[in-house]
DNA sequence: TTACTTCATTGCAATATTACGATTAATAAA
DNA sequence: TTTATTAATCGTAATATTGCAATGAAGTAA
């Protein structure tokens, strides 16, 4: 049926997931890649950056939007894109969560 | 065209987002979860803990081990799943490369 | 006002993903 | 051998995603 079964998951299972989207294309990875490496807002064409087309970036910065990840404010005839640190550290969090416990499988009778 | 371009980007940036494609599904979450969660091999019954059909969940698997975050071995009749230390520890390094940097727009002249 | 610029939105087409029933393959148990 | 049992695969349907051209909206500059 190609739709996710939301409520069959945890409420952290599925805000991870939503998180996880946000990287789960090369392009937003750029994006939110360059917003870190300028290390405040972006004002610069990503355009011409990243190769793709105007509506389709835009499509790709409104997706980061909707997680929360990037916001955006309008200045005059351009928009200044920046990451939100509160959830950007909220993300960090609940990646770490994800990979701070140690696992198994170093023993030999495992798979 | 709903292909990706991905000769557009890095291959970092693309590995990046094939990893998070791995957690971008709650259910792929919960399997990992539950590989952690029981620190070792997994045999029991992921389709009466998640609730799904058995084909979905091991298309599920199947797109976890194509990333190579788990592995499974044939013992007998049932499989047996665990995390691959090697490739998690990769994945957590990526994923800290990408959280590591600080960034600015704790700047008031931002966003 | 009339351009011009810039980003968002709309409307498509192509492809990918999610889900499940049915089938198949492989082993274990009888 | 026959009969479970278990997981992978196939086929199909529904929905989501990706990408772009075209258009729209809102400002700037002339």
């Amino acid at each position: 049926m190609g739709v996710t079964k939301t409520n069959l998951f945890t409420e952290d299972q599925n805000k991870i997931a939503a998180f996880a989207k946000a990287f789960a294309h090369p392009a937003r990875v750029a994006i939110l890649q360059k917003l870190k490496e300028i290390n405040s807002c972006y004002n610069g064409d990503l355009v011409v950056d990243l190769g793709l087309a105007q509506a389709t970036i835009s499509q790709h910065l409104k997706a980061l939007k909707e997680v929360g990840v990037i916001k955006g404010t309008i200045s005059g005839t351009s928009v200044s894109y920046c990451i939100d640190p509160i959830v950007w550290k909220e993300l960090n969090e609940e990646m770490n969560s994800l990979f701070s416990l140690d696992f198994g499988c170093g023993s030999e009778d495992c798979c």
